[in-house]
DNA sequence: CCAATATATAAGTACTTACTTATTCGAAAT
DNA sequence: ATTTCGAATAAGTAAGTACTTATATATTGG
């Protein structure tokens, strides 16, 4: 299932990291992303794949880097899986939601 | 992290199957749950555990009976992370939402 | 009290995961 | 051409996960 994928690849605090990092730029190499987090490059490109395998990462090469990005349509499963449980949520918390939606406008 | 617990719980599919046919209901027993499940009774009730432990689902005892509700404020924390990334999706995508927020008043 | 029922816990196991180091692959630089 | 650099892959490992069966813990009904 779709869904599997990216609360699995979510579910790691380095991958978590990894993608909240890269929501920061507009992209980053493996190496500029590697500085920063205390494991190695492997580690870096898996958990690069596993984001890129749940959708939530794209990549560009360009010689011998690779920049990888948010891919915006990513999140949008889990977006919509979550607000099938909208109803459940205690009403401030939507007011509060609503708030900071305006906001940023 | 908080964050991991809920994504870790709802990684996995039965766990998740369990969580959301406890939102179709106002609560329900751990063999009414089983019901339905094609793994035994302990592992319904660990699957319980961990999402009681993600905080996605409470617990009432009631003499040999357990019954389980989702948590209204278990997805929040998941809810407000998600909404740190609106920024990155489509326009079209949150124009959906909209109008399927609107129809469900 | 005793047996049956509802659930939880224990212990074991096959599978997966998150890392590591070593190596490979491809592109640039010298 | 050969070395050097960025990134991916391979292979191994320790720890974690999702189940199982067996057992324990309550609670209720006869």
């Amino acid at each position: 299932m779709v869904e599997s994928e990216i609360f699995r690849a979510l579910a790691d605090p380095t991958r978590r990291a990894i993608f909240e990092r890269l929501a920061g730029a507009r992209e980053m190499s493996v190496s500029q992303l590697k500085a920063g987090f205390d494991v190695s490059q492997p580690a870096i490109s898996q958990h690069l794949a596993a984001l890129r395998g749940a959708g939530l990462v794209a990549e560009r090469r360009e010689g011998r880097f690779a920049y990888y990005r948010v891919d915006p349509k990513g999140l949008t499963p889990l977006a919509c899986w979550i607000d099938r449980y909208r109803a459940f949520w205690p009403a401030r918390i939507e007011k509060l939601k609503d708030v900071l939606k305006g906001m940023d406008r």
